[in-house]
DNA sequence: TCCCAAAACTGACGAAACGTCGTTTTTCGC
DNA sequence: GCGAAAAACGACGTTTCGTCAGTTTTGGGA
């Protein structure tokens, strides 16, 4: 989509080249230095590039800073991407979209933080265009999560108890996320709650509510266990091995043997 | 707690009315310009007090907006404490508290976005001791809400359904709020899902996630419309009737006559 | 191959905001 | 009423952002 056409010219390249090399630094920097230690003087000096030919790729430090949040996005939109492609039941592959969504956030903490920066008064600043790239790509992910619900309604798998709507359920989905991990950033769970493993948390926590909603298969009549398996194994092998370590494949999901496994 | 002994001397008077007046004029000039058109001359000149004077009490600019957010996060927990003296069940306790932080952030966007500024990398920059005083209002309410579903177990109103912890429960809430505000902030729910009352949407949620984890009397065995009314009457008579008008108790609960009313 | 207009590059400079500090004024105990 | 200590003051130094006038590079046609 937002693709030109042909980055042939020599001149297109090295501009592009560049770009690329000024996101690494700021990056670096701003995870090692913070917002208020990325200057635009030490980006430029740690690049070799001038100062004036950096502002004329960004228009100013926040721009800088949103780029970087959009790239940090796409690739947790791409896990995100890949996991709704999970053959099976519409609920295991919800199961896959939050797993992505874990993952993610343990092994790009990085990444995790400068979409939090993002979100803070920056965005004030940046250029609409910048802001705009970074809503579409937020835009999207409540949209995947919304198709998923739809899909499942119109297969039959998720068949609302009472009266409720695909949208209302979505939201009350990305607020946990969302809730979830700024709580989690912060160190929420585990100061004042004293929760060790809030990640696990989340996971009863979206079982209950998509339990709570309609979903089939529920909870109990499922081995879900094996599905967060089975999307480790065949859908993140890479980025479960790294997070969870070799052959710990259900690690996260709490004690192994089945009669301490939580039910409901 | 905080309250330091005597503020009797006529100096602290002047000290404290000048902290005061700071604060005031900070506050305006960030609603009005955001965080980077809050400059310290500005505040400097609209107080008329000059920037060493201002440097005094402060020891720069974040300082001042995380004492803004203090400010704020205490009235929405005086808000929360008035909730929570509720008399009767538990869960319609939690109903109070619910609709105090709805009532808040209707009657009070500029506090909510305040709140939301003070979450960026401005925490970088803070003095230690007011961060401390922000995270010390925020898990604040986090425990307050975890000394309210304590209660609830320990009353046998709170009977989960399988297995679950108190801590996990509260970290949903928590997270459910948290990330809920954040959305509408952004305006998620309305842009991208097309929901038009998403705090109306967060009561449905509150409730299916109540009665998943079950937490009695249910949904179906209770009139919470009544419970609603009664809070608002009670317990936020001036609050309810700024957002909602005059005699309209029962406006933000969606159609009027039972046969709509939502069911589950 | 050379030339020249257009585009891109450069870094010294100006502006703006932050935060300080030496001087002046006020406070308060005696 | 006196003098030391605390507070007030605002001009000044520093840092960082962002710009722009002058210079270099590019690319295509004679």
């Amino acid at each position: 989509m937002a693709t030109d056409a042909e980055p042939i010219s020599p001149m297109m390249r090295r501009i592009q080249s560049r770009r690329k090399r000024i996101l690494t630094v700021a990056r670096e920097l701003l995870l090692q230095h913070g917002y208020y230690g990325m200057t635009m003087d030490a980006v430029a000096s740690a690049t070799g590039y001038p100062k004036g030919t950096i502002y004329l790729q960004f228009g100013c430090k926040e721009d800088v800073i949103l780029a970087l949040a959009a790239e940090c996005l796409d690739r947790r939109l791409a896990m995100i991407r890949r996991a709704i492609t999970y053959p099976g039941k519409t609920r295991a592959r919800a199961v896959a979209v939050g797993e992505a969504v874990s993952l993610f956030a343990r092994l790009r903490p990085d990444d995790s933080r400068i979409i939090h920066i993002a979100t803070g008064p920056i965005r004030e600043k940046g250029e609409a265009s910048r802001l705009d790239a970074v809503r579409r790509r937020e835009s999207e992910t409540v949209a995947v999560l919304h198709g998923l619900l739809t899909e499942a309604m119109r297969d039959g798998e998720l068949v609302f108890k009472g009266d409720a709507t695909v949208e209302e359920m979505a939201f009350g989905l990305c607020a946990l996320i969302e809730g979830g991990y700024t709580l989690i950033e912060g160190g929420f769970p585990e100061h004042t709650l004293g929760i060790e493993a809030p990640i696990l948390e989340m996971w009863w926590i979206f079982n209950r509510l998509a339990d709570a909603y309609g979903w089939r298969p529920y909870f109990r009549e499922w081995d879900w266990e094996e599905t967060l398996a089975d999307v480790r194994r065949n859908l993140f092998p890479v980025e479960a091995q790294l997070v969870y370590g070799e052959g710990c494949w259900y690690g996260d999901m709490g004690p192994k043997h089945p009669g301490a496994r939580r039910r409901f």
